[in-house]
DNA sequence: TTCTATCTTCCTACTAGTTGGTAGTTTCGA
DNA sequence: TCGAAACTACCAACTAGTAGGAAGATAGAA
């Protein structure tokens, strides 16, 4: 029987908060170690160098994305409703402060200055995102659930921009409320209007 | 007579580009005295400590922007024109490598792990270019050079978080055409329709 | 004009603490 | 008894920052 907490998926989510909150470089094994409650080496048996912490890290990153859209999918059909089940994730996890900012944006911020194999990983993060966004856009505007103005894959980065922008004046101003006063026009946007 | 450039002039440009590639703590004295040419040593009689220097920085930038949307409002009458020509200042900066990526937008993600002092003067960063986007909104509308869907403050912090959510787009797929792309129908959205 | 005092800027040399990472050993459950 | 997972004890390199001195410019008084 499998433990329902192993001490690697510990240091997977203490990584994950630390680099939400500082970054790459702002984080050290010293205070992962703290927090989890083992010594820095055995952290390196764990994962033996910082970037294979921080790969593995953002590969299940997008691996777990990638499960949750594929859920999210599955029980909602409406393209529109989509979109907001998206964007009121994002706003419930900036409002409780629980993942108050993406692990990705954070590292995209730093890409120049990150190692090759962490920069591949993020970047794929974000091909994903917005192929699964623009394939959203498309089924719904084809569908009359989205009113697109633009191309999907337009309209789709346009939502994701969108997004990060509004995390990051949420987190730039400290006010939560930020996010979704910047995402509740751009859903109207979106949202095609009734005959009548 | 002053000199054209002075050595607390290139270590503060030196932080400048170690700070939008890599973030605060993505750079040391050492990377800065490498580039200007002098001793660790002495870049701290120019700014004693790290705070002082990146405090000083991001005042500066902030001061340079004012500066820089005075000149603006002055020479640019239309409202649409000024969104658009801030749009086109990021563009071109993306475009030509300079300074691909915002100060401000880089020391915001990392926020809640930065020195107080510098983490104010970031967030008032923000709240100038936001009530300053504010105030082009209101105008712009009451003049009918913009056609607003929200109140002005609103499509303000949207403007903010598509040009800032932009940036990091063209970031994280390192492809700056990315960022005209999504601007573009963000200003189209804002273009008054003619009636004809 | 020249001597002198002061100021600025830079230097060498150093410190204490932290960084990511290694070697080798112990503990412990299957 | 074997392997995983933890440990102690290191290490070299790097971190921001300090102490104290040397070089040059400047300015006022002789």
């Amino acid at each position: 029987m499998s433990n329902l907490s192993t001490t690697s998926d510990d240091i997977l989510a203490s990584t994950r908060n630390l680099l939400i909150s500082g970054g790459y470089n702002g984080f050290s094994y010293a205070d992962i170690s703290e927090i989890v409650g083992i010594r820095k080496a055995s952290i390196h048996h764990h994962f033996p160098s910082k970037v294979d912490l921080v790969r593995e890290l953002v590969k299940r990153y997008r691996e777990d994305g990638q499960a949750s859209v594929a859920v999210l999918e599955q029980k909602v059909p409406n393209a529109l409703d989509i979109l907001k089940a998206y964007a009121n994730h994002w706003a419930a996890c900036i409002e409780d402060s629980s993942r108050p900012y993406c692990v990705c944006a954070m590292l995209a911020s730093e890409l120049p200055s990150l190692p090759t194999e962490v920069a591949t990983e993020v970047t794929n993060f974000f091909r994903f995102i917005s192929s699964w966004l623009a394939s959203v856009m498309e089924r719904g505007s084809k569908q009359g659930e989205l009113s697109l103005t633009s191309a999907p894959h337009v309209e789709a980065e346009t939502f994701l921009a969108t997004v990060y922008g509004a995390m990051l004046s949420a987190r730039a101003y400290g006010k939560a409320e930020v996010f979704s006063m910047i995402l509740e026009p751009a859903l109207n946007r979106l949202t095609p209007t009734v005959s009548h």
